[in-house]
DNA sequence: TATACGATCACCT
DNA sequence: GGTGATCGTATAC
């Protein structure tokens, strides 16, 4: 079952947490790719000092101020795109970075746009994810569904998760508090 | 208009 | 474990 608005309008924390375990989708071209999600962080608003909404609604970020359930890709470093979903009611800025999956289906597609041979290495990062999964700009403020062909899937690969925490990846100024979030799945 | 820098990765040692 | 690549944004002038 497709996740939907419902779910994505919530806390962004709450929404960060729960998207661990379940399988994120891209269709393309009929090809199904997924994988299941591993690692998130959560980003919010005027008080979250690394968040892109930390001044306000610009050009680029607008999409974290709208409703939850919208794609938000964007450029980091001038060459890799960064996947998120946005979160929370409509002008509550809110997001989910999707830092980290693990290949589910269609992998050799995976291995082959990432010109890497190791399964693990394949996605484990924000930039590595958007290139396995063919995900750029183009995609920008379509909401995950059926239709944009990106979307994430309430199914429990892992029933049994254990949520572990850090502070966030790259940020200089953090909050206080742990808003990274990933599980380490047994195999 | 100009400039500094970032929610990163690949490659080197 | 360290560093260079590379460009759209935000911020300052």
């Amino acid at each position: 079952m497709i996740l939907t608005k419902e779910f994505y309008c919530r806390d962004t924390e709450i929404v960060a947490k729960e998207l661990l375990g379940k399988l994120l989708v891209r269709e393309i071209n009929g090809v199904r790719i997924s994988g299941i999600i591993t690692e998130t962080e959560a980003y919010f608003g005027l008080e979250d000092p690394a968040s892109h909404a930390r001044f306000g609604k610009t050009d680029r970020n607008f999409l974290m101020f709208d409703e939850g359930g919208k794609v938000y890709v964007y450029l980091i470093y001038g060459m890799y795109n960064c996947l998120n979903f946005t979160t929370d009611k409509k002008d509550v800025p809110g997001a989910v970075l999707i830092r980290s999956i693990l290949p589910y289906e269609n992998i050799e597609y995976m291995k082959e746009k990432r010109n890497c041979q190791k399964y693990k290495d394949i996605a484990n990062g924000p930039g590595k994810l958007c290139i396995a999964f063919s995900i750029n700009r183009d995609i920008n403020g379509l909401k995950a569904n059926i239709d944009s062909g990106l979307y994430v899937e309430d199914k429990e690969i892992y029933k049994k998760i254990e949520i572990k925490k850090s502070k966030r990846i790259g940020i200089k100024k953090d909050l206080e508090k742990d808003y990274r979030f990933y599980i380490e799945p047994n195999f």
